[in-house]
RNA sequence: GCGGAUGUGGUGUAGUGGUAGCACUCGAGCCUUCCAAGCUCGCUGCGCGGGUUCGACUCCCGCCAUCCGCACCA
């Protein structure tokens, strides 16, 4: 296992180059000269993604009120507008004429405006322009007309005139909350449920840096679990009690214990994302992230969303330093309402009273045949504004609606509204809190922490220590020699394995044993067996493990049997 | 997006205004009774496009990509 010096730059080119002659990741499109912020998983790191996402369904889906879902990566604007990401994922910048660099406007006036990053482009462009803030790099004054500056990907739906604007999604988390009803439905109308989506996101970096860590098209992994905000859930958090995690609280600073004493103590401030950071380090964990390169930050109290409670980052810590690979977010009720609000369908769970209470109605209605006529386009507005009128108020009264109209209230345009109610229940908006998995960073981390550089005789010799679940490669066969039956011997036993569901095998026969099981080593393969003279006799073979080169004589089943038991193993919850 | 550096087989490198070597890897064969052995043979390359030139991998320009700063972003 590496310890922190081990990171070098120098480390880290030999592990690109492994990563790039093995075909594990690659940049994508290269001989047509390459496209900054895409990758290719190769042939091993195809299988390394896949296994790693099957890993990570598998591990919240188990949780019971998990399900799966799946939705468009290309998604109408209005969506993203409801949500917030239109104008979140929009920069409106101004370059300097003077020394050409690239400036954001509103960061430039926020000082002297307030909600400068909400004013619109025109307005923005006015204030902008009267207020002539200097460049923070030259100090002049001469700026370049504002330019919005879109991070989504614009896509249009659809042909010609007919098209609508679209983007590619920039997370998948959207699909989940448009889905509320149907997932609902499916709850029987419980809470709490969550669903999972593992897919691509799409953000147009200025610039993608550093290999995988920023990327313009990502594979996220996204849960978002609804939540009662009235209940107050209670989590056995099993062998985690006892495990400590690396905290770095917002008011504390940095802390060593368990989720459970944290939530007690109130560093995390709600139980659900407390059960969340103990299942994502039990996963981190599973997939073969080094435990001693893994903490947990929380949000400064000015960083986060405003409709946020409380927000950690999972940061691993690699060749590139502390990287965030999952954040795990508690977003109120803000989603499901932005949707609601936008579309004007409800979002809404409903909470049924142990006994139905009788609400006690007493104060004024409108009288629609007198107020209609009298208050006109007003109408709906003066309306919800008489319903909050005290009981005992008098009339006339004088109202002021929004746009500052002042209206009279005559007596003759209400009625008095005294009546007892049944009420059994109550309509609310669930909270969600959303643990958000960058599975690019997580899979440079594990590729970081498994990948171990030895020597072997005097030799450079390198593994990649996958743990056995995630091993793009499960099995390699390999015939001692390519002669006397063995090969055919091989093949035979190479086929066998394959057609095994979930099991994936190799087979190699050229070069020396000891070339073949380096090779093997280089990519993790964690098995190989070799076929022997004695393998056409009675049918068994040697095992030979990876991290320690011992070796063992087993026949067919016996090795399914061992590849399955190990297979089965589950991270601890 | 700005500034600086870089770009030669799969990987790491040498080199020249007359189209390229080396090492490892990879493939075929021989040999080999379990950890990168040996021998023979072989495959694969000057990032892309334009200009200068009789001739460009080499000089010039543009683009693309990579790395490092800045900015942006989480």
């Amino acid at each position: 296992m590496p310890d922190i010096s081990t990171f070098s730059e120098e480390r880290l080119e030999r592990l690109q180059g492994l990563l790039k002659r093995r075909g594990v990741i690659l940049p994508a499109f290269e001989i047509h000269g390459g496209s900054k912020g895409l990758f290719d998983f190769g042939p091993v790191g195809g299988r390394l993604r896949n296994k790693i996402q099957q890993e990570w369904l598998h591990h919240w889906l188990s949780q019971g009120d998990i399900v799966e879902i799946s939705s468009p990566t290309i998604t109408p604007y209005s969506v993203l507008e409801a949500s917030g990401h239109v104008s979140e994922f929009t920069d409106f910048m101004a370059d300097c004429k003077h020394c050409g660099e690239a400036s954001r406007a509103d960061t430039l006036i926020e000082k002297q405006v307030l909600d400068a990053d909400a004013l619109s482009i025109g307005n923005l462009q006015s204030i902008f322009s009267k207020l002539s803030p200097k460049c923070p790099d030259c100090g002049q004054s001469t700026w370049s007309d504002i330019r919005a500056q879109n991070l989504m990907f614009n896509t249009s739906i659809g042909v010609g005139s007919s098209g609508k604007a679209g983007f590619l999604r920039p997370e998948t988390a959207q699909g989940m909350f448009t889905l509320f009803p149907s997932l609902y439905r499916h709850f029987r109308e419980k809470l709490p449920f969550g669903a999972v989506q593992v897919g691509k996101g799409y953000r147009n970096e200025i610039s993608p840096r550093q290999g995988m860590i920023r990327l313009r098209e990502f594979n996220m992994a996204e849960l978002e679990y609804f939540i009662d905000p009235d209940t107050t859930y209670t989590y056995d958090f099993g062998s985690m009690n006892t495990q400590l995690l690396v905290l770095i609280s917002d008011e504390h600073g940095e802390l060593k214990m368990s989720v459970g004493d944290a939530l007690e103590q109130g560093i995390i401030r709600h139980p659900t994302v407390a059960h969340f950071m103990a299942q994502t380090y039990n996963f981190l964990h599973h997939v073969g992230i080094n435990d001693s390169f893994l903490r947990f930050r929380q949000h400064k109290k000015n960083e986060m969303a405003h409709y946020a409670q409380d927000c950690w980052d999972a940061e691993i810590f690699g060749s590139f330093g502390w990287v965030e690979c999952v954040g795990i977010a508690h977003r109120g009720c803000f989603d499901l309402e932005a949707h609601e609000t936008y579309t004007g369908k409800q979002l809404r769970a409903r909470r049924e009273f142990e006994t139905p209470q009788t609400q006690v109605i007493d104060g004024w209605a409108m009288n629609m045949a007198t107020s209609g006529p009298a208050f006109r386009q007003y109408a709906q507005e003066v309306n919800s504004m008489i319903l909050d009128l005290p009981a005992d108020c008098t009339f006339p009264i004088e109202i002021t609606i929004e746009d500052g109209t002042v209206l009279t209230i005559m007596e003759e345009h209400v009625k008095r509204d005294q009546r007892e109610v049944k009420v059994s229940g109550v309509w609310f908006t669930p909270h969600v809190v959303e643990p958000a998995f960058g599975i690019d960073r997580i899979i440079w981390h594990i590729l970081d922490h498994a990948y171990d550089e030895t020597e072997k005789d005097g030799e450079e010799y390198t593994y990649f220590r996958f743990k056995p679940s995630v091993a793009p490669i499960d099995v390699c066969v390999l015939p001692l020699f390519e002669k006397d039956g063995m090969d055919k011997l091989s093949k035979e036993i190479h086929k066998k394995l394959l057609s095994q569901t979930g099991l994936f095998a190799t087979y190699d026969g050229s070069g020396s044993i000891g070339r073949r099981y380096a090779r093997a080593d280089e990519i993790g393969v964690p098995y190989c067996i070799t076929i022997d003279h004695q393998t056409i006799e009675d049918s068994t073979f040697t095992i030979r493990h990876r991290d320690d080169g011992s070796q063992e004589r087993i026949n067919f089943d016996g090795l399914l049997r061992y590849i399955g038991s190990i297979r089965q193993s589950k991270p601890i919850l």
